[in-house]
DNA sequence: GTCGTTTATAAACATCTGTTTCAATACACA
DNA sequence: TGTGTATTGAAACAGATGTTTATAAACGAC
């Protein structure tokens, strides 16, 4: 076969062909995680070659630290992180933050396709760039989230018992996407809903309310070395 | 195909050898899960042949069966699963199902090294085993648990929201092992010592203690749809 | 046109994966 | 003793992985 076909599906077009990439391996990535999600699948969803990865992104963790990043701007833009106000309800604000967190980890919208399931991926098998990420997109997240369960809880509690409040309500949260397998399996199901999800969102902030809220600054911790 | 050693001293090492093999690939498939989890890591921490494990198991897969079915075994031997007695307070019985649900997770000892590493594994890139092991292992628990949450709650509380606070509490208990790489990075200490998850499990109960007996049987769900 | 550079691709590379093959054992029993 | 069967282990298999190489094409500039 000399060059009979033009084939002329040349398209000189590498910022496509970057975008096309990102996106496949966003897909990838966030399905099957750094280890198992290969190259060569990416590269067959973009429709590039192989070695076209290797050219725009120098080796496979560079594409996956530009697809973390990419997420990240990306969830920036849409969803901007909630923040209790001046003047706000506390109490209305942890039910903010709780539903942004559940619509975050559980909608699978062309806002935020991938960054929650990257971020559950990178929870289960670290990668290097876990703690950037964590420094990036969890920690601000998670500090708000202390602040409101402080503002919530009495003026007097102990600073260690509200951080664990506000790791035990992360928990409640990313429960329903983390182990959506298992729920599903024991007859629930989770949803995926904008009104489903704010429902949930309503149980867990009640639930988290009465619980902090109920709880009196001097009391001890129940200690489960009662017989 | 191996055969039961009969009863005269034949068998000159079979059963050292699969025991090795079965501990080896309880540890590795701990840590990597199924997919990333290799026949030859495990042959060789078990100092055995590759051969030897699909002598021995047929396959991966069945060798990772025979894993998940002794880690149960293993577990309902040291772990008999918390019930709710006749005439027991049901308070105090959410309080041990936390805290057995905790060291479940977290605690890392002889006598259940791998199935709660196993579990989130299977909970994360699900394999065949998973309907089984929920069958067999998650979902009794869980019923317990939702009998407890429902003896705890008011007589007359909706029957799927008492679904959900179970789903809650689960949440937040094995938060503390899947999420254990962020929960650090955030500056939290997840606990591995008997005393510190007894610290951990009082802090879980106490908040969902106050967050289902505080609830009234007719109280809407909280809305976050209130401006 | 002819350079030089950027981009694209097929092919090869080295290494790993789970599994199988086949010859060499070690043992129980005759 | 010899025979038969269970076990062992080195090697090979077929396939996948990430990455590199070498060739070829498409451009901009002259």
């Amino acid at each position: 076969m000399a060059h009979a076909a033009p084939a002329s599906s040349r398209e000189r077009d590498p910022e496509g062909r970057k975008e096309r990439i990102l996106t496949a391996a966003g897909a990838v990535f966030s399905k099957a995680g750094f280890d198992a999600g290969s190259v060569r699948e990416i590269s067959r969803r973009a429709r590039v070659n192989v070695a076209a990865v290797n050219y725009y992104f120098d080796s496979k963790a560079g594409l996956y630290r530009e697809v973390l990043l990419a997420a990240h701007r990306q969830l920036l833009e849409q969803e901007p992180p909630v923040t209790l106000q001046g003047g706000q309800d506390a109490q209305e604000a942890l039910g903010s933050w709780i539903a942004f967190c559940l619509r975050f980890v559980l909608l699978k919208r062309a806002s935020h396709p991938v960054l929650g399931k990257l971020m559950a991926h990178e929870m289960r098998q670290p990668t290097a760039a876990l703690s950037e990420l964590v420094k990036l997109v969890v920690r601000p997240i998670f500090d708000e989230l202390r602040r409101i369960v402080t503002a919530v809880a009495a003026p007097s509690m102990d600073k260690t018992e509200i951080e664990m409040w506000a790791h035990h309500i992360v928990g409640m949260c990313v429960h329903y996407e983390h182990n959506a397998e298992v729920i599903e399996r024991l007859g629930f199901s989770v949803p995926t809903t904008e009104d489903a999800i704010a429902r949930l969102a309503g149980s867990i902030t009640a639930l988290a309310l009465r619980g902090i809220s109920g709880a009196q600054a001097g009391a001890k911790t129940l200690e489960p070395s009662s017989s």
